[in-house]
RNA sequence: GGAGGGAUGACUGAGUGGCCGAAAGUGCUCGCCUGCUAAGCGAGUAGGGGGUGUAAAGCCUCCUCGAGGGUUCAAAUCCCUCUCCCUCCGCCA
């Protein structure tokens, strides 16, 4: 959620909301609602004033002054009733329309939108040629993906992963999980299962809710990503700022609904309702979080470099930056079959955005601050394994294992079946 | 799933209708003191919102004792619902 005083008052705060893509008229609607629930508040805390003044003296007064003054103080407390529910009314309304606000870009975040990131780096080279499969037909000729199966049992975009694949799968959470332990992130298995408030704090709703499965009987909302539960370990804490930067690792399997991406990557493992993933999850002192944002980055292209993939790195432009995001890098790899460049990771500065409805924050000497969140992909299984598929696949079929996984997979080389 | 007990500030813990935003202790901050020391002495120390103020400070005010609702002139305290924790019984990967 964003901040109102700010929005009011700081027009370089503004700008960066404009510069995301909002409705028009929504942030002078947002000012607007705020001053009179501002007039609201200070009306009702005047009458709350007076009416606490009348009861203290009831609490003192002789006995045979008491009932003249509870007629009073009952009078005070039914005139205060009656104007409760337009500030309760103001209230909702300010905060439904300050929802649907973003967080403002930053200054060093491109104008425009999903065409016009900023590339920052370009990292590796594509050898211009394809492999004679592509990762969705590499993926069934070698039997690692049953995209057939997966559908008859759970309906389109789910499928098994079979065989190699799983050994390749657990290589690649034991050898980033390695990394993040070195880089002082503490490894988490969150529950992947939530309550709608953890959905609603973590920023998902109301916004993304078509993109959640639920389970309506328990009431509990299947994660997206292990970001959801991250985010709530420290719902309301007031941190020491000397615990700061606390950096978790969570591994989790993820469920998306992928609405609205009817016919878009339909093939393999690439887009996919149900995947493993290990996230990057930071809170941060709000001096320290482009440091550690950049620190996030270099792992990530750590992870894919030392993957062998090549990849370039995007500075995400304004108008396709998410909501919470203050600024987002993507790192996009170079895709054979397709011949253009896939979005494999990404990571973003929150800012104190995220955690303003989750109530984190930090004492400083000054007083306390709102901590900042970050986030970033450490390694998204299923697309990882489809890049793979396609840059370690050989001429004659078979799959040159990358050298870091090699010591967790205990095979260099995976022959296609007879 | 059944029965009972509990949730108070950074932490421990007192408080069963007004004198309580809250005793005491710990921790922390500042000062003093002992030749040194994890010892002693003194003072301060909850969070959040709104208003005022050029800003900082200050001042006024409201809200918050797990969350939400209710009773009452008045609620940490009484009632209801929910969440979580603990103990016992049952069941179980």
């Amino acid at each position: 959620m964003i901040d109102l005083k700010r929005l009011r008052g700081e027009h370089a705060y503004r700008r960066g909301i404009e510069r995301k893509r909002v409705r028009d008229g929504l942030l002078d609607e947002v000012l607007a609602a705020d001053d009179a629930r501002r007039e609201l508040l200070t009306e009702v805390e005047e009458l709350r004033a007076q009416q606490n003044a009348a009861s203290k003296e009831i609490g003192k007064a002789s006995p045979e002054d008491r009932s003249v003054k509870i007629a009073a103080a009952g009078a005070l407390k039914e005139a205060l009733a009656a104007r409760e529910p337009a500030l309760a009314d103001a209230e909702v309304r300010v905060r439904a329309l300050a929802l649907q606000v973003p967080n403002p870009a930053d200054v060093s975040v491109p104008e425009g939108g999903e065409d016009e990131g900023e590339v920052l780096r370009v990292v590796g080279k594509p050898n211009g040629e394809s492999p004679a499969l592509d990762h969705a037909a590499y993926a069934t000729a070698m039997r690692w993906v049953d995209g057939e199966r997966g559908a008859e049992a759970s309906g389109s975009r789910f499928a098994y992963l079979m065989g190699e694949a799983v050994l390749l799968e657990f290589a690649l959470v034991q050898w980033v999980l390695g990394r993040l332990v070195e880089e002082g992130f503490t490894p988490v298995v969150p529950p992947v299962l939530v309550r709608e408030h953890v959905m609603e704090e973590a920023g998902f709703f109301p916004t993304d809710r078509n993109q959640v499965y639920d389970l309506p009987s328990d009431e509990l909302f299947l994660v997206g990503t292990s970001e959801v539960p991250l985010s709530a370990l420290h719902r309301g804490d007031l941190l020491a700022a000397d615990r700061l930067p606390l950096r978790y690792a969570g591994w989790s399997t993820n469920f998306r609904r992928e609405a609205g991406t009817y016919g878009k990557d339909t093939t393999g493992i690439f887009r996919v309702h149900q995947f493993d993933k290990l996230e990057m999850f930071v809170y941060a002192t709000p001096d320290a979080s482009d440091e550690e944002h950049e620190r996030i980055l270099a792992i990530e292209e750590s992870i894919v470099g030392g993957l062998g993939l090549p990849y370039r790195v995007v500075n995400i432009a304004a108008g396709d930056l998410g909501a919470p995001a203050a600024r987002k890098y993507d790192l996009e790899v170079w895709l054979p079959s397709e011949g253009r460049y896939r979005e494999l990771t990404s990571c973003s500065n929150y800012r104190e955005f995220s955690a303003r409805r989750l109530r984190t924050r930090v004492r400083t000497e000054g007083g306390t601050e709102l901590v900042h969140t970050l986030n970033g992909t450490a390694c998204a299984i299923s697309r990882t394994l489809v890049f793979l598929f396609e840059h370690c696949q050989r001429p004659d079929g078979s799959f040159a294992v990358p050298e870091v996984l090699m010591p967790f997979t205990g095979f260099n080389l995976i022959r296609p079946p007879a």
